[in-house]
Parts: structure tokens; sequence; C-alpha cells
DNA sequence: GATTGGCACTCACAGACCGCGAGTGCCAGC
DNA sequence: GCTGGCACTCGCGGTCTGTGAGTGCCAATC
């Protein structure tokens, strides 16, 4: 019983599940891939399979299926996925008139979503090490300011603070004025050093302190990360696998975004372009499910992007297109 | 046979329905109902409404359930909805720590989202009328720019323009400043005019007139309307009378988001607090759904907000909720 | 030893059948 | 105009059965 043919055995099992959403059966497999072997013995390696948990029968008299772990010896064995022509001409073609990078990230989950017919997610990427460009200081009621941070790439976080409710306006424009000429220019590493010690010039106003937090970790990309989502239709739409509960309990962590977060970040620390598969994922709300992720731009700390659909899904072009939708984005911001 | 009777009848069969889920019988009606009279009479009334169109029945031998067109009856004659206490205690507690506006508006989406366990929508309030701080304008490529104006109230919109290639970076500087000085303070009847009359007097360069229109409308809010949902988990939740089919193409809708802002629109245009009832959408992606909308802040061009779900859902609750919530983004975007 | 054909076995699925019961429409009587 | 009574309808859930795809095992073959 040779090792090459129960691979290409359970390759054939994957992808006729895969393609027709039903289990496959030792004669099928026989007639239709041309392993030149007849059932009988396919059957004997099936068994082997099943031995070793990669494929599972649905019930006694039925053919089989993948396991969690044979989707995942299917996708280590890929060696390269075939990258369709007509999706780099989709990706440029979607993406070239892009106006900035709010929309550049909004096309591509977009497209991505419509590539891989599954639920897409990209976070927004936040360029933390271009200087500071500005900071804008508005005073919204008596005890509350909002301090906004414009980026030399034209980057925009805001983040509120409170000031002493006695505190002069004059005071406060003049504070706003110093803040800007400390700031300005900075990247983030160097604005720190410079806004700390800036406070502690101003150690009889706390709320000077908390100003320079506030636009330090505002010049960092801010405190949240946010995600953007498409195809979520895509869940339910015909051939989806995935029952009414377990599309809720997705669309619940997708809006969550806390776990997905969680997730696309151990991920991404894993490699390039990495899969996970059902329970693989760690969270019973993606049971039924399987995420493929990848980072973009800077890959010391990249930003995340992945597509999330039924564990029978297509992984090699899903693979493929996240991929390249990961490159292009890096195009992007890096340049 | 009394008018009366009949409108107690119908409320009836809706209030049943959608607390069980399933088709109510006159049998049933006569002993929950503080009707007083008996199954054969109701018997006579249900055939009438009947003959209305207001109900139907599923199957010859089952109980009535209301059609789009007794929903509609239904919600007419509600005279003002009982809102419960306890939503609003939850809306101080739920939103009284929101840092910011989009803080608020996420937080709102939220919260309305589990009040009717629909889903929920959100348009971004965007400030229109308020004066410009500042505008940045920052050069991205030799030809591209990009401009970011903050407005008083710290929103923040941004626009690319197209700017010469052989501009020199002293030029587009100074233009900087001027562009500054000329907008600051102004709201945007007024910074219209300026903007206009100062791009006239640099006749010679095209690309100033340009800025002058991206700023403009920048000012006005920008041209995308933005919205935010949240529960859509609870399309799918048990409970929910959607098939697959009708959530993927609810989903699709919500993604689009020019379909759903259309209808929006149109339904504040007609009243503080709209319902339109499966068909009444008039688009057939949402057949099977109802949308309750309202409009919030400036009552002459409100924003939009609103719940949808399926026509089986709670009108009375879900209009409380819808007002609820309007009312408290209508308080927080006037002051 | 690997492969193959044969064979008995299992079992989900679809269709047929059927009884139950909820609900109805109609009618005669109050 | 309301009510009780009654015959009728028909969807639902249950059981039953035949069919066929698919299996595991075994003996024969290469």
């Amino acid at each position: 019983m040779s090792e090459d043919r129960r691979q290409a055995i359970l390759r054939a099992i994957v992808e006729g599940y895969v393609s027709t959403h039903e289990p496959v059966g030792s004669k099928a497999l026989a007639q239709n891939s041309s392993l030149g072997v007849s059932p009988a013995t396919i059957r004997n390696d099936m068994a082997a399979l099943e031995e070793d948990g990669l494929i599972a029968q649905p019930h006694t008299s039925a053919g089989r299926i993948p396991t969690d772990k044979g989707y995942r010896y299917f996708v280590d064995m890929l060696a390269a996925a075939a990258f369709q022509d007509s999706h780099r001409r989709a990706i440029s073609t979607f993406l070239s008139d892009a106006v900035d990078l709010n929309d550049v990230v909004e096309r591509s989950v977009r497209l991505l979503s419509q590539l891989t017919r599954q639920v897409a997610v990209v976070q927004y990427p936040s360029l933390r090490e271009s200087p500071v460009r500005r900071v804008e200081l508005v005073r919204m009621a008596p005890e509350r300011a909002l301090a906004v941070v414009v980026s030399a790439d034209a980057r925009v976080e805001q983040a509120s603070l409170v000031v002493p409710r006695d505190l002069a306006d004059e005071d406060f424009e003049r504070v706003a004025r110093e803040v800007n000429e400390v700031a300005s220019g900075l990247t983030p590493a160097p604005l720190d050093r410079e806004l700390a010690e800036w406070a502690s010039r101003h150690a009889s106003s706390p709320w000077i302190a908390e100003l320079a937090g506030v636009v330090s970790s505002a010049a960092r990309g801010g405190t949240v990360e946010r995600v953007v989502f498409a195809g979520t239709g895509n869940l339910t739409r015909a051939g989806s696998d995935l029952g009414a509960d377990a599309v809720t309990s997705v669309l619940d962590a997708l809006e969550e975004q806390v776990v997905l977060l969680r997730l696309l970040h151990e991920m991404a620390a894993e490699g390039p372009v990495t899969v996970r598969i059902g329970s693989e994922t760690g969270y019973g709300a993606l049971a039924g499910t399987s995420v493929v992720a990848a980072g973009y731009g800077n890959l010391e700390s990249p930003f995340l992007l992945g597509a999330l659909g039924p564990t029978r899904m297509d992984y090699p072009g899903t693979m493929a297109a996240v991929r390249a939708v990961a490159r292009y984005l890096s195009k992007v911001v890096e340049a």
C-alpha cells in the first residue's frame, strides 16, 4: 500500500467533497479520478486513512468526508496553488482607482470576499511609524476636550480627555499651541520622549500628562484596532454547510471583533499564509468554520486580513486569493 | 358584527402569532383573550378579516396568521406603545460613558440591536453646520494630495485631489496656509462663497478650484453616507422566520448600503417613526422582513436609524426602542 | 504482499400509508 | 347577531418498507 496513493486518495476525497458537497465513495473515486486501481483497493486505503483519523463517514453506508485533520493534511501537502490570471486582473481593475487608504481597504475586503466567496476580513492599517503632522485640540465641554492627531500619511486618530473645569480658554489655547510645537514632525519613538519631557515641565497640571499620553497612543494608531468585513451573505448562500446556529455564532463573533483579532494575531505570527481548520481555531463559536489568514505591511508587526468560511472550502483557491490581496495591500501600505 | 371586536381579534392574532410563532385558531383565541365570545363568533369575524386580506391561513386546517396588510393595520391602530422603564435605564447606563461621537454611534447600534433583538442600523451623523476649524493639506505623491478637514465639533473628513506634478513644494505649502486662512471658522454656507471667491483669484491654477470644491463638500460631511449595523446574528437566531435565502439577501442588502439608505431616506421623510412591512419596502430582497425607521438630529434633514427583522416582529416594542434611541441621539447631536 | 472480484451486510433516505387532532365552514336554534 | 353542534379538511408525525449506495471481509490472482 503505497503512501503516495493514499495521499492521492485523500486529495481526491477533499476535492470531490468540496466540489460536490457529498460524501465520496470508493466506486465513484475509482471511476472519476485517474488512480488506475479498483474500488476494493481504494476501500483498503480508505480504511487506513480512517484509522489515521483523516477521513470519516457520516453514517455507516455513506461515502467518506474529510475530518478537520484530513483538511489539515491536505492543506499541508499543497505545494503552490496556481493563481488564476483572472484574479490578478480583477485585483488591478478593482483596486486601481481607489482614492485613499480607507478606500483601498474597503475595496480590498469586497474584492477578497468576491474572489473567495467567503467572508473577508481586513484590519485597517494604522501607519504607526509616520511622523505627526499636527495635533488639534478642541474643547467640547467645560471639562472635556478632544485631541485629533493628524499624521503625515493622512491618518487621523482622535481621543477624548478630561480637562479641569476651571481651566481658562487662553490657557487651553496656549497648551494647544505648545503641544503642536512639541509634537509636530516627530515619529512615535522620539515623540514619546519629548512629550514626557514636556509634561514633566508642567507637573503642576496633571491633565497635561494625560494629554501627552493620549497623543502618544493616538500617534501609534490609537488603542482601537478596527476591522471591516464583507461577504457575510456568503455564510448562508446556497451550498454553505453551516447550520443556522453556526451562522449565528459566526456573525456574533465577527461583531465581537476581539475574538477574531486575537485569532488573526496568533495566526499571523506563524507564517505568511496560515490556515486554521474547524476546531483548530480554538474557539467554540467557530466550530465548522475555517480561517485563512495573512499579514500585510511591515512583516515585523503586520496588519491582518483573512477569509472565513465553512471547513468545506476551496483551500487552494482561498489561500491564493488571500495571499494575492495581502501582497497588493503590502505594496500600497509600504509605498 | 362589531367593527371593534374585529380589530381586537386582529390585534390578538398578531400578538399571539408574534409571541408563539404559530398560527392562532379560533378556539385558543376564545380561551386566552378576554373577548367574551365563543369560538364560532370569532370564526365568523375571522372569515371577514380574511376576506379583507388582513389574515390568511398557511393551510386549510391551520389557524390564521397576519398578512403584511394585517400587520400594517395593526401598526396603524397602535396608539402609543408603552416604553419599558428597563429600556430607559439601559440607555443611560449603556451610553453614558461614550467618549466621542463615533463611540456614541457605535454604542447606539449595539444597544438598539439588543433592545429589539433585531438588526440595528444607524447612520453616522455628519454635523454639517458646524464651522471648519482647520484644513490639513498633505502631498501624498507628486501629483496627488489629500485634504483633511477638521470641523469645530471634531468631525474629520478627508478627500483626495490631483495636483500638478511640477508644482513646487513651497507653492503647495503656501496654498495650504492660504486655504486655512480662508476657511477657518466658517460654516458651510459662507465657506462656499469665500472659497469660490478665493479660487477665482487663482484662476490660473485650476487645481485650486478643485481644492476649493473638495473642501466645500468635505465641510458638508463628505459625499459618503456611512452606516453601521449590529445584531446581524439575530437574523439567524432561533425563532427567526427567515429562511437561508432571505437571510442571504438581507445581508447582501445591508452590505450594499445604497438600497438601505434610499429606503431609510424615503421612510424618514414620512414621519417620526415609520414602519415598512414586507413587500411595502418595495425591494424584493427584503421580502419577509420589516423595517422600523426614524430620523434623529435636525428634523429638516435628519440622520437615519432603524431596526430590521422578520415581518413577525414585536412592532410596539421595536418602535418604542427605535424612538427612544432616536431621541437620545438627537439630544447628543443637538448638544 | 499487493491487488482484485465477489458477496453479504448495513443503514440512510424517500415514498407510502395512516391515524390524530386542530381548525374550519355552515347551519339551525336561541 | 350570537352560539352550539356537526361534518369535513388536511397538515403533521409516526411507522413501515424497498432501494441502493457503500462498506468490510475473504479468497483468489498476479
